[in-house]
DNA sequence: TTGTAGGCGTTATCAT
DNA sequence: ATGATAACGCCTACAA
């Protein structure tokens, strides 16, 4: 069955077809006045004949889509289908949609999706780190896409990934890392343990690298034995700490890098029949839902939260299991700018002092000083969804 | 900066704006033939501007948006997380796109999220069950896009959700459940609790229903109290299992309706300082990837499937914790079909016999026996889509 | 082998 | 206050 076009409504209104245009946009608010009666009579047709404005020709003469492209690897962790989630239900706020891209680091053709996504004529891309964007092609793929001045943010913490310019919204977890190990530090743990989960190269350093300054700090040998480098998975993380606990001196406490890996990890613990907290400590970061339900508890928020439930059980050897809640806080911004009416200003649920309202509050939060010129209004509310769930 | 457009590759390439057209979509091979030369002017005039066909003015002119909608619950639920990750796979092979939606049962926009997506001349959708499909607007918005012959393809197992006749992919624990509790009761359990933890009423009753026949069949009462109903989240399930627990007469056994509330039930075992399996056993469902990192181990695979860890290592009064499968060989197929060439037939991976190649497969899995007319391609495709995850 | 022209459903700019 | 008309960028008969 044939959908009833604009035509059909104004020949079945007797009006013409920018009438309609004008009734069912409701621009008679403002600009073009449409008479009482002639509106009923549009509106009503509209209503017998079901008619919808095809978005398609919307977008073909407006130029907007109302789409945002997102991007994320499709590697099963919570944390990214968190961001999904997020990143969705703020963009439906705005009126938009979520064309959703999921990127596999095997997959062959993850540049042709990259680069398909970036042929619909989205208004906005948000991505996730992925090692796709190095390459040739999808390097290109971006570069284009800035060239069309889309408004694109990253949700990403490492610089490395891509050498173009563009927005990223920066979660560091540095500062909980140096809390973390002076903490282990000051309980006389001496060999600390990091499983290094990643997908990309790179990923993730913030914590390595404090992880590595901190033993330095405390004159204490960096013991590459320690530092087990895997591959994304729960079961490489478990495969990984299973290393770690053969090791003729074991470690005693661990720093794992995300949740979704501690708990692999805290699974090969409980193979080799040791007990969190007693035998060993385990620290993980994102503060996905599932840590809180984990046995024993990878329990939740920053180390100096008040509501940290973990620290009240502290032992000489062993600090519980933490899951560091993501540092948005502590992520570098350079400007604060209050919130520009009208550009979706809205608090960051759970830091109240910390509100979105324009691309300049996180741009180039890690690189340079000043922020690059971007004035595409989106480009706000984008980060502001990013920012959001990041 | 302004994309390049057919028009102007034509012009650089000196010909006309048809013969890009051809050329762009290698209608070359088979019917319009284009000479090699003019081939190759055309491709490097394209290359030249960076010219993208227009995918809005492609949508628009051709009718088709090469998008499919997907509407998923916006639980905290990984079980509809892989749904969304496999059906954009899936997706993404056959040249489409997804649209993604979640609705959540709280907001009060939810009937407009539906709607709008329903607007943008998607061509088709999954969606998972909710119960915003029930209401009245949702109700006349599925009409709608059933009229527009848009082929739709419902996940979910309870036919009370929807009155409409739309294809539907079912999983049915039902056969499992019988199981489990034919094990159950052999081993002399008694008192086995079921957690009945759900975001839509009457979902899942393939697997109360099954535990209450179990239980009548072996001459035991059913008791209420026995069956705790709950909401969809973690908290909710271990509030219930707490409930449970606290019984005077407290169950031996547990079932919960899916493995993200078992996790819950898990923690909640753990904090009333029980453990699994020595003083109860637990059963989830959809062997979410999770499952087997959990502590105890919430198992995987069907009961009976030879590669049954926990099976092997029985006592008399438990059975380890099991996750059963995803029950897609005990849906329902009333019609099997040869994979048709060309329309996806693809395997269902660890389920060598079963393949997907036409709509009539899974038609009208439960309600009639005849499959409904729908000759839509895509519907074959999308079914694939939506099975290949179920 | 290539070019011409019409139309997809909107919106915006002019007239009326 | 409303109506005609011209784009938006592409595809596809059909004509040349």
């Amino acid at each position: 069955m044939k959908l009833p076009t604009q035509a059909d409504v104004a020949r079945l209104a007797g009006v013409s077809r920018a009438t309609v245009s004008y009734v069912v946009n409701d621009q008679a608010g403002g600009q073009i006045p449409i008479s009482e009666e002639t509106r009923q009579r549009v509106l009503a047709a509209v209503a017998e004949l079901g008619y919808v404005p095809d978005s398609r020709a919307q977008a073909l003469r407006s130029g907007s889509t109302k789409t945002i492209g997102l991007i994320i690897p499709d590697i099963q962790n919570p944390h990214f289908w968190e961001m999904a989630a997020g990143v969705e239900q703020e963009a439906s706020k705005i009126g938009y949609h979520i064309l959703l891209s999921s990127i596999s680091p095997k997959s062959r053709d993850a540049e042709d999706v990259f680069e398909n996504l970036s042929y619909r004529r989205i208004d906005g891309l948000i991505m996730v780190p992925s090692f796709i964007y190095q390459s040739q092609k999808a390097q290109k793929t971006l570069a284009d896409l800035l060239r069309q001045r889309i408004p694109i943010v990253g949700m990403m913490s490492n610089l490395s990934q891509i050498n173009l310019d563009i927005d990223r919204v920066v979660s560091d977890y540095r500062d909980a890392t140096l809390e973390i190990m002076t903490h282990l530090l000051d309980l006389q743990h001496r060999r600390i343990g990091f499983i290094y989960g990643i997908a990309v190269p790179n990923l993730g350093e913030d914590r390595l690298s404090a992880y590595r300054e901190s033993l330095q700090s405390a004159n204490l040998r960096v013991d590459p034995e320690l530092i087990a480098s895997c591959g994304p998975t729960m079961e490489d993380s478990y495969q990984a700490t299973l290393r770690l606990l053969q090791l003729p001196d074991r470690p005693t406490a661990l720093l794992v890098i995300n949740d979704l890996l501690a708990v692999g990890a805290l699974r090969a613990i409980s193979d080799r029949n040791l007990r969190v907290p007693h035998d060993i400590s385990l620290f993980g970061y994102d503060d996905i839902p599932l840590a809180q339900y984990m046995v024993p508890r990878l329990s939740t928020t920053r180390l100096t939260s008040p509501n940290c439930r973990a620290s009240s059980a502290l032992s000489l050897r062993s600090l519980s299991t933490i899951s560091i809640a993501t540092a948005l806080p502590t992520a570098r911004v350079r400007r604060w700018v209050p919130p520009a009416p009208g550009i979706m200003p809205r608090l960051i649920s759970g830091w109240p002092n910390l509100a979105v309202s324009d691309a300049t509050i996180m741009s180039h939060a890690m690189a340079s000083s000043q922020p690059p010129p971007r004035h595409h209004p989106l480009t706000a509310a984008i980060i502001g969804l990013a920012m959001a769930v990041s």
